[in-house]
Formats: structure tokens, C-alpha cells, sequence
DNA sequence: TCTAGATGGCTTTTT
DNA sequence: GCCATCTAGA
């Protein structure tokens, strides 16, 4: 005990010993919030005040919940058997499997993600002969995922107009589809969850009654429906529910744009009325400047809980800030940088570049590359998304449920068999006529068409019967040769990395069925146990049998179905070779929740960073603010921020303001890399800075030469000028000579104005 | 059925 | 400028 509390500050201790009630931590960046959240379950346990089975833990990710997962165990001897850790979704999903009948599903149901929901969108629009211009299968996808956050079902959502009511009428028919083929989406899942439960009293009682301490990480994230569910779950307004341990900083919160409502922090306060709010904002990761900035940057935010950030690290060095004449060399300077860094002896790994949106890795890549640092990309394709794993896994999935459509069509053709477009189109109408999926569909179907079908059905159900006894691994290697794929991939020119991939999913099969407890040998097509087997089974007080969720997998579903859920709801690494000492490029959003010694954020202009959609958007601004302040505060020693006066962008060339966060910085904290005057114009007549220096002259002037020579009234593109009425900005375009010479400027929020370059007043901006 | 060429779109992301 | 997706034609 003395161990688990010893080293605590003094806010730190006293959120993990709070009373059984509920609680709000705001906690801050880099605050120990997850040794907060791990060591107040431990000493919950220790303490005897709740059994493990008393404790549910939710998390977003499963990184995030693998992470708590592993500092328990770490931090306990008892083991963490019967404690439920998971996300959102993952325990959905257990529950979802252990009450399958009373939540209406078949007991092998499949979860769809985002593509194979897509998927499955446009073959309902072209099923309903629906003009896919008018109702974009993207559009339809994000207005049944946000009316299922909002927790509303068609006949819940309330149409104003034509477009709307047939959405309304889409949403209905896609639900259908999947109730019919035995799919859930992912906002499925925790709305067929929480409805379970609304409409089930002693189900509901029983969880409500088992789970005394609810833990929640990353409260900010929170959407309507996740609110609810844990409302649901703490029995709120039941007076016998347990409590709620919410930990969040709502200064992190940079999700609104899918669904997340930082309004829950401020809800749960009021709904719960929370005696128990304890700030966390004792930092242990950054030095002083680099602190400074953050909370002088976030201050700007209205709406805020109020937080502020302390070290006892000392300042440290100042933020290093560089404005670059062109996106290339902001790149360029990024390497030189990182090579000082590595020769000071910072290992690769802990230089961290960070940007706003992916587009601009290519050119920091290009740069990393030819000069030959090592480096790994965040944010590409996941294992369980590549094009091949998904049509092993579609066999696999035909192998557990045939009903899912998705999968047929994607593997039906797949190697081809002479299976058509227009067979296909058949095939559903066929399936469509009698309200059945189309693989049962199938034997209705007659002539040559009809043969292959059947060929393919025989295929699947030959290798299912084949596989009968069979352990999954073993299972997946016989899809894996007698669906074709692997003769495919072998025979295609590129397709060696495709090989692999597919015989990873081997090895990927071994390694979950120890994981999970699955015996090495189990059958992978063995239905559970029958549900008086699987877990223990509870009479509550009305004398009604009840089924708890708590056995371990293995006994509430087959192994197989265990590893599709798996596929679906860990997509699995994305990262390339973890090994190697690489330096870290990331979008800010994947980086919350790391720190690095070194960071640099890229590409702070206007537009890019606050991106300009935000403008449009109500609040949208402070949304960015709050990413920056996430990016800020990733740095522990060193942070560097650039900016450039012209990048590409969607194949054409911009010019850019640096980023409005620049006055919201303090300017004592900021050290300036580089003078404001440098013209991309220059960059373009091969002159560089050094160059400008030995030719003489201030640097201004000379660049006002040379910008005369061209009759631009020594104005050049790419330059930055105040403006009395409109501020900031900066010349995009000038058009004519001499006295007719115009220029276009973009004055950020101020907009695009076109001004006569010898009636305006114009000053030059210099540093 | 396969391939080349055209088209459109383009912020962020987890499950 | 790049990528995924669609379409026309061999």
C-alpha cells in the first residue's frame, strides 16, 4: 500500500483515495493521468472496498486499455481476471455475444468496419435504384453514424425536408439489410447495447448492481451515446448504482469533428453532482518555455474549465520558430535540425514531426529520405485493412455466417470464377424478391449462372466441412489455399508483400488463440457452450435467470468468430519496422498521448493550421487552438515550429500567413530562427539567404532591387504587409507595371482583396 | 475480364 | 499532385 501511494503529489493522491463517489479529474498534459486512473483501482482493491468483478475500466482505444491492463498487473499481485478493461466497443461486443437472443442478433454476428459499411451503403443505393449525385454514399454513411451517436433510430430522426425524409427512409432500409445479413456497424454496437439494457430491467439491475466503480479515460472524447451508456450502466437516478471516476482535460479535446461533445464533462458535473472535481496540473513532461507556451496559447479559449500547467523542470530553451520560403525547404531545414539533434545525442526515436494534415508527409519524406535518416509514418493502412487480409477474412467470414453479404460479393469473384456483374445483379434481385441474403439466394438461380454460383457455395461449404475439427490456425491455412488466394497473389508479379501478408494471418491466428485462453487446439468452428455453461449464471431478485458476460471469451463464442471480432475491432499495427531507432512523423491528432524529447510542428499557416474549414464551423477555431495546445505540449525538452510562404497544395501554389497561434504565443518563449523578409521570389531566382548576404546590402534591400527591375513598384509575391484597415497579409499575385500594377493579397480572416499597389497603403512586415 | 485513361476529391480518426 | 474509383474499349 505505502508502495502504490508513495511518490504521489498531493492532488494525485488525493483523486486515487477519493471516496466511493462520483468524481471528475481534470487532467492535465502530462499529469500522470493514466498512473492516477491504474493506481486508484489497485488501492480500490487492496483497500478491500470492491472485488476485481466491481470494476469496469473503459477506454477509447485498446492500446489505451492494453496499457492500464499491463500497469495493473504490474502494480498488483492478485490478477485482473473478472475486472473488466476494455473500449467502448470491445465490451459492447462481449455483451452483445453473451445476450445475443435477448439483443436480437444470431449468434455468430459480424461487425462491420468503416469500408465494409460503405460497402454496403452504395449496394443499397443501387439495390433502390437511388441516384448516387443526389445521395452520396458518403454523406448517408456519416447521417445514420451520427443519428446512432445521438442515439436515434430512423423512426427516432426527424426529417424538414424531401432529402432529409429520404435519408431518413435509407437509414431505415440499411438497418434492415443489416438485421438481415446478422451485420452491426460500429455505432451499432453500443446503441443495440444500451437499447438491450433500457429494454431489459434485470439485465440492466444486474450490471448496474455488479459494477460498483466505473473508470472512464479520455471523458472529453465522449459522444451523446457513450454518455448515455455509462449513465445507463452507473444507474444514474437509481440511487444504487456505482460510482463514476471520469478523468479527462477538456483543453485535449480535438475530436468534436466525429461526434465527441466536451459539453459531457460539464454535464456529468451538474447530472452527477460531482462534490469530488480534483485538477491535475502538476506537469512531468516539459520544460518551462515550452509549458508557457501552451498555457498562454489556450488561454485564448473561452469555454474552458480552467486549467493551467506548472513544472518544477525549470525553463529550458526557448521554442525555436523558422519561416521557411518554400513547404521543400521547411523540409530541408527539418533535416539539418534533426542531424544537429543526433549528433548531440538524441536518439531518432524521440524526434517527433508533427503536421496537420497527412498531404504534408510526402515532401518532409522525400527530404528524410534522401538524406538518409531513418523515419516510420503514422496513419497508413492497418494489417486487417489490406486489400488481401480482407478477402481472407471475407472467406473466413462466409465460414462463420454466409449470410454476410459484404463478404460473398467481395470474395464471390474473387479469384475469378466467372462470376459477372451481371449474374450478381441476379443473384440480388433473387435475394431481394424473397428477403433472404444472397447466398441462400443461390439455389434459386438456373443455367450457366447458376453453376458457378453453386460451385463457389460448394467451395465454401466444402472447406467448412473440411475444417470441421480443426484448430483455427490450421483453419485459416486451408481457406488461405483452397479459396485460390494464395495461388493468386503467388502468380501476380508484385504480389510477394501479398504472400506474406496473407501467411502472417496464420501466425496472427496462433498468437490470438493463446492470447485469448482458447486451448491450441480448439475447434474453431465449435459453437460456445451452451449458455448454462458459460459463466455463472445469476437469480436475481425477481427470480429471473441471468447470464453474466463475465466468463472469459473463450465460452461466450467460437474461437472463430473471437479472431473476426478481433479483425474488426483491433485493426491491428500500422506501424512499419518498430525495431529500428526511426524518427516518428505523425498527423497531431495520432499524437496525443505520446511524448518526445524533440518536436517539431510543421506548417503553421493560416489555412493549414487552424485548418481553414475550421473558420466555418461553430467553434471551430478553438478546436485548433486545443490540437496546438496537444502538440505543444508532446515536447519534453525541445520544440520547434515552422511555418513556409509558399506550398503545394492539391497541385497548385499558395501563399500562406503564418499561423494566427503566433500572437497567441508569448513572445519571450519564442525564439525566431530566421528574419521575416526572405521572398519566395527570391528562392525562385536560385538566391538564397546566404546569397543575399554576399551580394550585399541589407537583405531588404536587396530584394527591393531586384523586385523594382521587375516594375512591381518593389512589391514582391510572397511577401507579408500590414494593411491599415485589413491587418496581416500576404501578396499572392501582382498584376501589371508601374502604375497600374495591382496586387492580390490574402489577409486571412480579413479575405482575399485585390488593392492598387499605388494607392494602398501598404507596410512592409519586418522582424 | 482486364486494363488504361478519365474523373473527382481533398482535414483530422478510432472502433 | 496524388490517390482511389469509375468507365470505356480491346
Amino acid at each position: 500500500m505505502q508502495n502504490l501511494l508513495h511518490n504521489l503529489n498531493p492532488e494525485q493522491l488525493a483523486a486515487v483515495t477519493l471516496p466511493p463517489q462520483n468524481a471528475l479529474i481534470l487532467a492535465g498534459a502530462g499529469s500522470g493521468k493514466t498512473r492516477v486512473l491504474t493506481t486508484r483501482i489497485a488501492w480500490l482493491i487492496q483497500t478491500g472496498q470492491v472485488s476485481p468483478a466491481g470494476i469496469l475500466a473503459v477506454t477509447f482505444t485498446n492500446k489505451a486499455a492494453k496499457e492500464m491492463l499491463a500497469r495493473l498487473s504490474g502494480m498488483m499481485p492478485i490478477n485482473t481476471r473478472g475486472m473488466w478493461v476494455g473500449t467502448f466497443h470491445g465490451l459492447c461486443n462481449r455483451l452483445l455475444r453473451t445476450h445475443y437472443r435477448d439483443a436480437a442478433l444470431p449468434q455468430s454476428f459480424q461487425i462491420l468496419d468503416t469500408q465494409d459499411q460503405l460497402s454496403m451503403i452504395k449496394r443499397l443505393l443501387k439495390a433502390n435504384n437511388i441516384d448516387d449525385e443526389k445521395f452520396p454514399p458518403k454523406t448517408l454513411m456519416y447521417f445514420i453514424n451520427n443519428n446512432k451517436d445521438q442515439g436515434l433510430r430512423a423512426s427516432a430522426v426527424e426529417a424538414y425536408d424531401a432529402v432529409e425524409r429520404k435519408m431518413v427512409e435509407l437509414y431505415q432500409l440499411y438497418d434492415d439489410q443489416c438485421q438481415r445479413e446478422g451485420v452491426v456497424d460500429f455505432a451499432e454496437l453500443l446503441l443495440r447495447t444500451y437499447e438491450l439494457l433500457a429494454r431489459n430491467q434485470p439485465l440492466r439491475e444486474h450490471y448496474q448492481q455488479r459494477f460498483r466503480h466505473i473508470l472512464v479515460d479520455e471523458f472529453q472524447d465522449t459522444n451523446n451515446l457513450q454518455y448515455a451508456w455509462l449513465k445507463q450502466i452507473a444507474g444514474h437516478g437509481t440511487g444504487r448504482g456505482g460510482a463514476l471516476f471520469a478523468v479527462g482535460d477538456d483543453d485535449q479535446s480535438i475530436y468534436a469533428f466525429r461526434g465527441a461533445n466536451v459539453g459531457n464533462m460539464s454535464s456529468f458535473e451538474s447530472e452527477f453532482q460531482v462534490k469530488n472535481l480534483i485538477k491535475l496540473e502538476q506537469n512531468y513532461r516539459s520544460h518551462g518555455h515550452i509549458l508557457d507556451a501552451a498555457n498562454v496559447l489556450i488561454a485564448n479559449n473561452s469555454r474552458r474549465l480552467g486549467k493551467n500547467l506548472r513544472t518544477d523542470a525549470g525553463h529550458g530553451e526557448q521554442v525555436r520558430v523558422y519561416e521557411a520560403s518554400s513547404d521543400l525547404q521547411e523540409a530541408q531545414w527539418i533535416v539539418d535540425e534533426a542531424k544537429n539533434l543526433v549528433s548531440e545525442g538524441s536518439r531518432r526515436s524521440e524526434i517527433a514531426v508533427l503536421y496537420r494534415s497527412n498531404a504534408q508527409s510526402r515532401v518532409i519524406e522525400h527530404a528524410l529520405f534522401s538524406a538518409g535518416l531513418p523515419y516510420t509514418v503514422y496513419g497508413g493502412l492497418r494489417y486487417f485493412q489490406r486489400a488481401e487480409v480482407k478477402h481472407a477474412i471475407a472467406y473466413l467470414q462466409l465460414m462463420d455466417n454466409p449470410h454476410n453479404d459484404s463478404a460473398f460479393l467481395r470474395v464471390v469473384n474473387f479469384p475469378t470464377r466467372g462470376i459477372g456483374a451481371r449474374t450478381l445483379e441476379q443473384l440480388q434481385n433473387a435475394a431481394e424478391t424473397y428477403g433472404i441474403s444472397m447466398y441462400a439466394a443461390v439455389p434459386y438461380m438456373v443455367g450457366k449462372a447458376g453453376s458457378s454460383l453453386s460451385a463457389f457455395v460448394k467451395l465454401i461449404e466444402g472447406v467448412r466441412f473440411e475444417t470441421q475439427q480443426m484448430a483455427l490456425p490450421e483453419l485459416v491455412r486451408i481457406t488461405l489455399e483452397s479459396s485460390g488466394l494464395l495461388q493468386h497473389y503467388a502468380n501476380e508479379k508484385e504480389g510477394a508483400d501479398r504472400v506474406e501478408n496473407l501467411e502472417q494471418m496464420v501466425s496472427a491466428a496462433t498468437q490470438f488463440v493463446g492470447e485469448e485462453g482458447y486451448g491450441q487446439g480448439a475447434p474453431a468452428h465449435l459453437g460456445p457452450p451452451s449458455e448454462a455453461q458459460a459463466g455463472a449464471a445469476i437469480i436475481n431478485a425477481d427470480g429471473v435467470e441471468i447470464l453474466d458476460a463475465d466468463a472469459p471469451m473463450a465460452t461466450v463464442m467460437s474461437p472463430l468468430s473471437a479472431f473476426l471480432s478481433h479483425a474488426s475491432l483491433e485493426a491491428g499495427d500500422n506501424q512499419a519496422q518498430a525495431g529500428q531507432d526511426a524518427m516518428q512523423l505523425m498527423t497531431v491528432h495520432s499524437a496525443k498521448g505520446l511524448e518526445f524529447d524533440n518536436v517539431f510542428i510543421t506548417g503553421l499557416e493560416e489555412g493549414l493550421f487552424p485548418h481553414e474549414s475550421s473558420s466555418k464551423e461553430d467553434g471551430g477555431v478553438e478546436e485548433e487552438r486545443r490540437l496546438m495546445y496537444v502538440a505543444i505540449t508532446r515536447a519534453r525538452k525541445r520544440l520547434y515550429m515552422c511555418f513556409c510562404q509558399t506550398r503545394m497544395l492539391h497541385g497548385q501554389t499558395r501563399y500562406n500567413m503564418k499561423s494566427r497561434f503566433f500572437d497567441e504565443l508569448p513572445e519571450e518563449s519564442l525564439k525566431w530562427l530566421s528574419p521575416r523578409v526572405q521572398s519566395h521570389w527570391f528562392a525562385n531566382k536560385k538566391a538564397t539567404w546566404e546569397d543575399a548576404k554576399l551580394t550585399g546590402g541589407s537583405d531588404n534591400a536587396v530584394a527591393q532591387r531586384m523586385a523594382e527591375k521587375a516594375g512591381t513598384a518593389g512589391w514582391r509575391i510572397g511577401e507579408s504587409v500590414v494593411h491599415g484597415k485589413f491587418g496581416e497579409g500576404v501578396i499572392v499575385n501582382i498584376e501589371g507595371s508601374g502604375a497600374n500594377c495591382r496586387a492580390q493579397i490574402n489577409f486571412g480572416s480579413a479575405g482575399m482583396k485585390v488593392l492598387d499597389l499605388s494607392i494602398a497603403k501598404l507596410e512592409r512586415l519586418g522582424r
